[in-house]
RNA sequence: GGACGGUUAGCUCAGUGGUAGAGCGACUGAUUGACGUUCAGUAGGUCGAAGGUUCAAUCCCUUCACCGUCCACCA
């Protein structure tokens, strides 16, 4: 045997390792026994190629799952793949584009077939990366977003909330993408500072200031503070103006959104195109009229008629500011006024304010029976630490959130995605999957994705069946990136309590997003994009695993380079041969020797690094565990114990004492190691046992 | 406009109320011996600034500066 062990450690074994694990039946809990330890895996977006900051987290999932799994519980780590509606939308639009195409040149079933399929390939590439990563996920529960088993519980879900008054459409301004045709939620909006052109325009005696002057068809009043002494006579009043399109009338109302230090203290309320306005309007009802359309879908003037229509906004800006300043009509222009902007998260394109039916989640609304609203379980959850969220500090930045939250737009008018079960016949509106009968049409709309993945720790356990649901929840941990928290992790929360009555997890933990050695976003333009796959290639995806692990804390973004992953490559071929040296030198060996008192000691420190690698395992503190490992293998076992077991070895008084404890230090530490590194840790304990060390027990704790 | 985080060796980051640590990098030396994907060693820091608490502060408090991030309806 000795012979046969080759000098370097091969990582190009890792694939067959992988199979004999999966092949064990071990991934499945089923075939294990004990408490339960879940971990449902946050379903990859199956609309590209894996990138390292999934691998962080499927390495973070494992050191977890494979913890655990040696601990003795019966252990699930749920897989899946997302069908991310907007975000795959917009990745096959733009693969659309370069080939000439539009979805608005096909029909929506050809696009979902298409989509479809893309999709199709990209979840069969993700699901083979996650494997390559070492993920000891259970593939037999594996499970998609699109699974008609999740679609029948979100649509439960669906229903059960409109039934108790959370769920309601309504039309209001939202924001909407005049590239990608669909209204976003807040969130998926960004701001962008600004400096715009600031004009002063004359409203017949009054004078305000705006950014949009293409609007101004739009206005249906003028707004002024209450407190301000300047305008206090035209409260109420009518006033007259001239306009590009004539004269006009226009009523001033009081409202304390206003603030009188802005501009001229008057605004202009154009409820149809900008949200402030569209709140002072539903404040007002009785005094001004309501929304007056003047842009529409696609971002250009909606006023026939008139020279300004089919415009877009941009050109109809200049153009009206133009013509206001050829009517004397301007009374200044403030150039360097600097604001924000909101942008599509995407495209990056200004939103447009317009006024779209939508479904709407309400976030902040007591059931009629006294259940307390939504946002109000899910603070409470976190207050009273039935959610405990590492780094603690990201408690704050959740519950502020919540505190200001505002009710959640769910529907989307994109074509990906799981359709709206809502028919409409006239006024009727029926709740129903397939049509409910002649002369009913279905809302044309699709379901924000994070609708359904918010449902997925229970969704994703009830389509296994009531018994999983009941072995596996509430799981364990929720394991992800700090920048989902909003969008993801708040919604699991909200509906997990909401439809189960229990928390969807107990743990949170919130991992850095993966940056390159400058600190600098990965992104392929920048060309610094580390590909998991090639680095695992080339130094193996435990040296990988250790790089992302090591220096790594919750909530803080990690600075990664290729230096960093052959390190660990070197530690990992470290181990193989301070094995192959123990190996070398204990054939025959006697697990009972007695020992001499210096091997005592080395065992009896041994047990310190159990100690203290159990307790940070059972507090998260992966990157110290695993730096506390690498130390102690490199530079006390291998440096110190084996240098010093030499002379041991080589008198036949103290030999077996030192046999015994070369073993028993190398096979504590393959295990400790495992959850970190586990394919050398395999593959060294398949050199001289027949059992995997993948279901070995954890070393005892002292 | 609010809030949060950071500022420690050339780089990336740990850490502790009692004369500062790791990895990488640099430098010097060793070496056919489990491993050169190695070993032994050296250099390198007034722990962002100023005050305060304390017998003692890099660590606690206050203020400031700079960097970063998130949230936000001032048109």
């Amino acid at each position: 045997m000795k012979e046969e062990i080759s000098k370097t450690y091969d990582q190009s074994k890792e694939s067959e390792i992988y199979k004999l694990w999966e092949e064990s039946g071990y991934f499945n809990p089923d075939n294990l026994k004990g408490e339960h330890f879940t971990i449902i895996m946050p379903p990859s977006n199956a609309n590209g190629s894996v990138h390292v900051g999934h691998a962080l987290g499927f390495t973070l999932q494992d050191i977890m799952i494979r913890y655990h799994r040696m601990l003795g519980r019966k252990t699930l780590w749920l897989p899946g793949t997302d069908h991310a509606g907007f975000e795959t939308q917009v990745v096959f639009e733009k693969k659309l584009d370069k080939t000439g195409r539009s979805r608005f040149q096909m029909t929506r079933e050809e696009f979902y077939k298409e989509v479809w399929e893309f999709v199709q390939q990209y979840k069969t590439l993700t699901e083979q990366s996650i494997r390559r990563m070492g993920a000891s996920a259970d593939w037999s529960r594996n499970i998609f977003t699109l699974d008609p088993r999740i679609i029948k519980i979100v649509y439960e879900t669906f229903e059960q909330m409109y039934n108790d008054g959370l769920i309601y459409r309504g039309n209001r301004i939202s924001n909407w993408c005049t590239k990608h045709q669909t209204g976003l939620a807040d969130l998926e909006t960004t701001r962008e500072e600004r400096t715009d052109p600031l004009y002063y325009i004359k409203y017949g005696p009054l004078t305000l200031a705006t950014v949009r002057p293409e609007t101004k068809f739009g206005d249906t009043g003028l707004a002024v503070n209450s407190k301000d002494p300047r305008y206090k006579k035209y409260i109420g009043q009518e006033i007259e103006a001239t306009g590009l399109l004539g004269k006009f009338k226009i009523k001033v109302i009081a409202d304390d959104l206003v603030d009188k230090d802005f501009g001229t203290g008057v605004v202009k309320v154009t409820p149809a195109h900008d949200a402030t306005d569209y709140e002072i309007w539903l404040k007002h009802k009785d005094e001004i009229p309501g929304p007056k359309q003047v842009i529409d879908k696609r971002g250009k003037m909606d006023l026939p008629g008139t020279k300004y229509h089919g415009l877009k906004v941009a050109e109809a800006r200049k153009i009206v500011a133009e013509d206001l300043e050829k009517a004397g009509l301007i009374e200044k222009i403030d150039e360097t006024y600097k604001h924000n902007v909101a942008l599509c998260y995407k495209c990056k394109n200004v939103i447009e304010p317009l006024i779209i039916p939508q479904w709407y989640v309400a976030m902040t609304k007591k059931l009629a029976d006294g259940r307390p609203s939504l946002r109000d379980i899910a603070v409470e959850a976190v207050k009273s630490k039935k959610i405990k969220i590492n780094p603690h500090r990201f408690e704050k930045v959740y519950m502020h959130w919540m505190k200001n939250i505002k009710d959640w737009p769910i529907s989307r008018q994109i074509w990906w995605g799981i359709p709206i079960p809502v028919w409409y016949k006239g006024e009727e509106i029926k709740i129903s999957e397939n049509s409910p009968g002649v002369g009913w049409t279905q809302d044309p709309d699709t379901f924000d994705t994070w609708f359904s993945s918010g449902q997925w720790p229970y969704a994703t356990l009830m389509a296994q069946g009531e018994k999983d649901f009941e072995t596996f929840y509430p799981t364990q941990v929720m394991e992800t990136g700090w920048d989902i928290m909003f969008f993801w992790v708040a919604r699991m929360v909200m509906f997990g309590l909401y439809k189960t009555g229990k928390v969807p997890f107990e743990h949170v933990y919130l991992h850095g997003l993966v940056r390159d050695k400058d600190r600098q976003k990965m992104s392929k333009s920048k060309g610094n994009v580390i590909d998991p796959l090639g680095i695992t290639d080339q130094y193996g995806v435990d040296a990988l695993r250790m790089a992302l692990v090591v220096g790594n804390l919750p909530g803080n973004d990690l600075p990664l380079a290729e230096d960093k992953v052959r390190g660990y490559r070197n530690f990992a071929n470290k181990i193989w041969n301070a094995a192959r040296f123990v190996m070398q030198n204990t054939e025959g060996y006697d697990p009972e020797a007695k020992l001499t008192s210096a091997d005592k000691k080395i065992l009896k420190d041994l047990q310190t690094i159990v100690k203290n690698n159990t307790k940070r395992l059972d507090k998260f503190d992966f990157a110290h565990a695993a730096e506390d490992l690498y130390h102690y293998f490199w530079h006390t076992f291998a440096d110190k114990i084996i240098e010093e077991s030499k002379p041991k070895l080589a008198d036949e008084k103290t030999k077996a004492s030192a046999q015994r404890m070369l073993m028993e230090v190398l096979e504590t530490n393959l295990k400790l190691l495992h959850p970190f590194m586990p394919f050398v840790t395999e593959a060294i304990w398949q050199l001289n046992h027949k059992d995997l060390l993948m279901i070995q027990k954890w070393p005892e704790k002292v």
